[in-house]
DNA sequence: TATGAATGAGATTTCATTCAT
DNA sequence: TATGAATGAAATCTCATTCAT
């Protein structure tokens, strides 16, 4: 069952795992039960480990918080962020490709906890709030401002405020994702279809953002 | 030495008044806080008595939580249900005048705070979250969907599903609630006229709902 | 038993006395096991009290030291200050009972034990060192070199650098508290009388002080 | 692939001198940060090992702290024992040698902090007390003592109590170990010029004890 | 009715020690 | 021999709840 190339002795690939196996499980975790209700007990336990463990790899909660967000967040921002500098066609294009890429690796999946659970509790650990507004926030909003400041450069979109269409933008999809994910899980909603509703808002946007065609 | 065109003695009028000010204090600061954040002692503190005096009215931290829903929220919608028992006009008229008193006395006050605390730690503590289905979801969409069957019944709307409309009409206004309620302090939104959104919002289910005069 | 003027209920002189047997009990376990080594539960269990009733009367471990200190050595400091500031009589007399006093109230007494904690463990901890060296070390020092300086300025005492005659002054009491407190218990030490030690010490460094009277 | 002239291959010189390099990092560590706070973990680390590796050469701390003891401190009496036992001179000069043996090998240098760390922590631990006491106290104050013996039977020494004796000059030399080695940083004292005073010390004490020469 | 001191279970974090490789 | 990942007991600190007064 072992892929054959694989050379490493079966602890040392364990060893090279463990921070992700501890990431996931703490991912787990803090989406089912939030920040502050998150036992780190309960993490080890979801890993397979030991309390100590957890401290060979993260130096306390909130580092391993920071952890997840970056491991998984951050690192998506980043991603898009790459795509986006080498990106070479319409910005109308790539505009839609980063909200849908949003939406399929955070909004539509268990990442979505992460953003609840930082509207919910961020108030009582400001850290994490300034640490979230500054990696999340701030290059999410940035990412998709230069975006909108790349168009109106290259006479694609119209000259609008980039923040506030950001906002204008951003919004909905937060809204979205509230919806879809039963924050209450007895608290039954309508059925959206989240594609439906992502085509339709970036048709729309964009097609009140682009520059009529003669 | 009392007033003496006050028919019960002072300390007496405080006695009854202390529930009040308890749960305006615990309501103050569940919406700050959260709910596992907030510390009775805080509580307590802010009403201006010992801890042990919210013993004396509530039988735990639950209750007391429980308490501040009835009171505020249940207690609403409990006045919503007289009025459209005895209301006696059109059902459009009804459902509008519901809907604003919703949005005047709840979302747009500190209550809203309530419902994003559901939202956000409802998972934690199933009890709570069962006992907001009951007393408040459950209730009040209830209320709509009795109008909405009231207005059929009549031959003011057409035939829809009720269950499906409630939530059709209930859903926006929590967007726009969450929306109007910064979940998180720093995440500047963009500005949306709250009276002109139920305007529109309600206007235009309205007009889709009721039946066309011919 | 009771006095008879004792007006208040058993329990409530019994809540003003407790941070004072809290104190007690944490001077005991402090000197008795060193900073690092003492564990809250001990003292409590000491005082006759739960770990939690500790938390609400200091606000952690080293507040809890720092209160120790305070209530006991920085007390007496500022006792010898006052007797200093309204002392009348020659400079040496003054001098001769402060360092007695220090003797009897600290050296002679349990709270030697504290002055050997700092010397142990002040590098571990140097929030506690800095607060050591502030309140105690600082103000002693500067008690007597006060007193050295008023008998300079009125002509009892030859002209000598303050901060260093105070060092030349203290330091062989410090050493006396050390040798008379058995540090390693099972390492017996040579008797030494430590009045007359002081007497003597006391004796000839006014002698040299003092300006000879013709 | 080995330097020729090593007998031995350099891995086993390597192991050879792992002990030794195990002792050193512990010293230094335990004289920085006392007993108690110093982890095992930081000694590894500043010899260049792993944690485990400690384990392979000492059964726990208390043994490596007894080791290191011994190699150092315990290894110094006991040349000291050779050099008496082969000692053919006066008793006076063998005194004076052990003393400045004593003082350069061990009081002036970083071993110094062994001794304050057993005054300050010797209580905590009482094993480690008892073989301080029984390796390090016993034995040294014996030596002392028996030279002592040794001078008194020679006649050339007056008939003075050993043991006493032994107190009285080994005490002023610890005095002036904790004086030099400032054990609070910041608590400046004044300047002692230690070979002056041990000189003194010596000189005066011999001539007290020495038989006065017709 | 009101107080607030007291409790103790439970959470995070540390670190000596073990052991599979 | 050497590693270093893993363990788990123990320490500090928090807070919902109780109860003597």
């Amino acid at each position: 069952m072992q892929a054959p190339q694989d050379t490493k002795p079966r602890w040392e690939r364990r060893k090279d795992a463990r921070p992700q196996e501890l990431l996931a499980a703490a991912l787990d975790q803090f989406v089912e039960r939030g920040y502050a209700a998150t036992r780190l007990e309960d993490v080890a336990k979801r890993a397979g480990v030991s309390k100590g463990t957890l401290y060979l790899y993260f130096a306390n909660k909130e580092e391993l918080f920071k952890a997840v967000v970056r491991e998984n967040i951050v690192h998506a921002i980043g991603e898009a962020e790459q795509d986006a500098a080498v990106f070479d066609g319409p910005s109308s294009v790539l505009l839609r490709a980063i909200l849908m890429k949003w939406w399929d690796q955070i909004c539509a999946t268990q990442l979505a906890g992460i953003t609840k659970l930082m509207l919910a509790e961020g108030n009582n650990f400001p850290e994490l709030a300034q640490f979230y507004n500054e990696e999340v926030v701030a290059r999410g909003n940035g990412l998709i401002a230069s975006v909108l400041v790349r168009g109106i450069g290259r006479g694609e979109f119209r000259p609008v405020d980039p923040a506030v269409m950001t906002q204008v933008l951003v919004a909905p999809v937060l809204m979205l994702m509230m919806w879809t994910h039963s924050f209450m899980p007895t608290c039954e909603m309508p059925p959206i279809d989240p594609h439906a509703f992502m085509d339709t808002l970036i048709g729309v946007t964009l097609s009140g953002l682009e520059v009529a065609q003669p």
